[in-house]
DNA sequence: CGAGTCCTTGAAAGGTCTCAAGTCACGTGG
DNA sequence: CCACGTGACTTGAGACCTTTCAAGGACTCG
């Protein structure tokens, strides 16, 4: 019957903390108990909403937090040395993000928010420290990085393999997948990207993305409405897929 | 004046131990002391060498131990269901591998030798709890897996954005890059791998690599015989590749 | 409501792949 | 040690897919 009257917690409402966070199964608190959960928590702090097109990181600056996405989402993007970027990757609410910037000391890619998103900030010194006495938020860590790492060659697979109709069906159904395990619709979501962010993530161009999304609309395989997807005949879009979603 | 004259120590010889690796620079024991590497030490079994087409892990099976290239070098890849090979990586003596296999439990891809070969082998489950102790260990794992996050997506970027030139180009100077970060020459040196094996994990066809080479050396960029090959214009090649190497 | 951006659609161009054939290197066995 | 066979590599010509260039239409937000 705790209602966080103290005066230190009166500030934060029950909902603010890992234990209540209704994403504590895809986050890094996974398999924690209430009093590791607790420990976490005082690690953590709590972002204010951050507006579409505003940075959570920028490439090049000092690796110091990591960040675990509570609402929205989020590109990931390296520019080159030419100027040219590239997304290498797209993160929604669950997700631990910036562990790729252990290694150098700074910030490989820049953290961009694809529209209103709200995440949690970990001093990545801080959380090291805690891993020592939690072994299973270790392991997370390492979990995360290693999932990371397979996610990464999974993408590999696709540019090095496949044609646009592959990729663009892979995509969605990729965008599906992780939609359901956070108990939204799997057959019907919204892009929170636009046509030239999915383009430059699957190394294609605007017009082939525009134009193999017609093509699987005329198909019957996907409705597509601007941003609103639906997927019509899942068996199609597996198969074009290769069933490697 | 310790010449491994106890019973228990006889069969190992100095050198097959990790404070007279001369790999140490570039592998895990990266600024451990003597008496962490000792304890590091302890938890290593070298494998004999292994020839070529030789498996060090094979895909689907369960993850139990990374690996420490001692000599040779290696390819991962991963097989598909529908049958395709996509190749992951190329690796050499000092880098450590098998890390992506922590989140699902198992191995993620299979690691096949290019040429006769030595690894160490460490059990992860060991490998873990020693890092509780030597916080400079964890770190080094950390940063492996975070420089691999990030090397992935450097080949994202390259698949994503680059025609053949710059492909191959690329190619050539990371590999230049690493055998001279490995005491060799960076500017003449054997591929391990074979054109095939280039292709595929460029993505493209045998035939367009051999044109490239063919045209580099016609350009006088580089000199090709079979597998070895000499870099004669660094500056081109690294204007083929954009800098960005 | 207008300006700008995003998205779609079309036609032509270009780069890589596919298919095919020939050459070369290497290991095996005679 | 040489001959041979096999697999790896190279080279050429045509096909195909995606890109490029161009323009029109739709959505969004001040």
């Amino acid at each position: 019957m705790n209602h966080n009257i103290s005066l230190q917690n009166v500030s934060i409402s029950s909902s603010m903390q890992c234990c209540n966070c209704n994403l504590n199964s895809l986050c890094m608190a996974v398999s924690l108990d209430l009093s590791e959960m607790s420990k976490l928590d005082r690690i953590i702090s709590r972002g204010k909403p951050m507006r579409k097109g505003q940075l959570l990181s920028t490439q090049g600056e000092n690796f110091i937090s990591v960040f675990a996405l509570k609402t929205g989402s989020v590109k990931t993007y390296t520019t080159s040395a030419e100027g040219d970027e590239q997304i290498t990757g797209f993160y929604f609410p669950g997700d631990l993000i910036g562990l790729n910037g252990i290694h150098s000391g700074t910030c490989p890619d820049s953290i961009q928010a694809l529209e209103t998103t709200t995440a949690c900030k970990i001093e990545f010194e801080q959380l090291d420290q805690l891993s020592v006495d939690l072994p299973k938020l270790r392991r997370q860590i390492l979990k995360t990085m290693s999932k990371d790492i397979c996610n990464e060659q999974n993408m590999l697979q696709l540019l090095a393999n496949k044609n646009s109709d592959e990729r663009v069906a892979t995509f969605l159904l990729r965008l599906s997948n992780r939609f359901k395990a956070r108990g939204f619709s799997e057959s019907r979501f919204r892009l929170p990207m636009s046509r030239n962010e999915i383009a430059n993530y699957l190394g294609l161009t605007v017009e082939t993305v525009s134009r193999v999304f017609t093509r699987m609309q005329k198909n019957g395989f996907i409705l597509v409405n601007n941003k609103e997807i639906q997927i019509v005949e899942l068996k199609a879009l597996l198969k074009l897929a290769n069933n490697t979603a």
